[in-house]
DNA sequence: GCGCGCATACTGATATTCCAGTTTCCCTGC
DNA sequence: GCAGGGAAACTGGAATATCAGTATGCGCGC
């Protein structure tokens, strides 16, 4: 028996429709940074046990959107400032890879989509009140197309497995800066389309870097946030910390 | 209660020493490519329930070691030819990030201490007998030394994952050929060591080319397999795939 | 002899239950 | 008023039992 959700969609598995739900609500920010999941909870909302449940956090903290520590909760994850600067390191040299295959593979029409559903991204991020969560998933979908036309599916798959951690920190503080119109992904296909391969790959990695310069810039105020965070831990940890007296000395 | 295995090395939960257990198993060899493993035989075996296995083969095929289907078992996974070739073009685009940062902030002690890792690594490959196990575990730590010198946390761990994998497929056949010595990797670290960012790049690039093309030759014998496997599954495939009468027409 | 169908013995998926460690917060003693 | 101790309520980890789907092998019918 399979069941039904919200939007109708059908699972295969429960442990997939609870990955699905939770993925969405951190990307929708239902689930702000830092809060805390709890698993038994989520699976009596989601009227199933807490083993599918399980299966599903632990999904999502392989991808690292969530943090763990045994026996003392699930969070969503607060980056640092190195984590964030990491992740679009990996990201660089994946989606310039993807970027340098697409221009020397991809046909006519796979071209022209990726053209049109640039226009739609870049649409959606000049309108201060469109929804995030349909705003990421069609940025997931662009950068996902263009691994998928390079022909190489384990790209396609790496890439989509980062991009989970990149729209967790996309959003944040988005629609606060009141942006203009912009045509950076219109622009970033146009490169990728022109056939050179050199001049694709450096379009892509000038996106990305920007892009990391856009998001260190947004979460700024969380990395305090995170520094901070250790604090609530002091007691704990300073428990944790002492050693025993006969080894300190 | 912590327990205890055969090397004496402590987990903290037993889903990690299964992990552990099982990914030293198949880069081994002592579980072939293709093989069932059954979790609740492997459970008894390892005298705990099969929970924490289940886990642990979740995370292994996270890596892409297994593959699995649901209620019909799970198995080492049998690559194809596109499987082993995205998965290469995949570590090139990160490896060769790794060697450029590692060009440009490396310290010199790090550089000496990767030349002898590298000879080490080196004189080991040429050892017809040497135990398979160790080699793959230097030459891995020798790729992470280099992502962990550039100094990127994620980078690490984006190489780290796609190392498991590689790993299975390194040695299939390796001791068949008969290779004399080789100098492979010290040549790859003095291009690294060098300074110049863009040899160190184009030095990594090539490394890892020559690799997936050895790669692809030796696991020449297991395409093929892998395309016969599907043959045996050709019963239950038809039942599938037999549309309901009401529906067929 | 060969192909189909069904019973059986597997597989993983899930629910329930219990256990051990962590955190929290109140309450006591100073 | 505040630091420290301790109980209670939380957390995730693991064990057991059960369910549902799949593969296999035997036997029946052609």
């Amino acid at each position: 028996m399979t069941r039904k959700v919200s939007a109708s969609v059908e699972y295969e598995s429960l442990a997939a429709e609870a990955y699905s739900i939770v993925r969405q609500r951190i990307l929708r920010g239902d689930l702000a940074m830092g809060q805390i999941i709890s698993r038994r909870k989520l699976a009596t909302e989601l009227g199933m046990s807490f083993l599918p449940v399980s299966e599903a956090l632990m999904k999502l903290e392989f991808e690292g959107l969530l943090e763990s520590r045994p026996r003392a909760g699930t969070r969503v994850r607060i980056p640092t400032v190195q984590d964030v600067q990491g992740h679009y390191i990996v990201r660089e040299a994946l989606e310039v890879q993807a970027a340098r295959l697409f221009a020397a593979v991809a046909t006519e029409d796979e071209k022209m989509e990726l053209t049109r559903l640039a226009i739609r991204v870049d649409s959606l991020a000049s309108q201060p009140d469109a929804d995030r969560y349909h705003y990421l998933s069609l940025h997931e979908k662009l950068h996902r197309r263009i691994a998928e036309c390079a022909r190489c599916g384990a790209l396609s798959e790496a890439i989509e497995k980062t991009h989970a951690l990149a729209s967790t920190w996309m959003c944040v503080g988005r629609h606060a800066e009141g942006q203009g119109p912009r045509r950076t992904h219109q622009d970033l296909i146009e490169k990728l389309c022109a056939g050179d391969t050199d001049a694709a790959a450096e379009g892509m990695r000038r996106h990305i870097v920007s892009s990391k310069d856009r998001a260190v810039q947004r979460l700024e105020p969380y990395f305090r946030i995170g520094a901070t965070r250790g604090a609530t831990y002091a007691r704990s940890a300073r428990k944790q910390m002492a050693p025993p007296a006969a080894l300190a000395s």
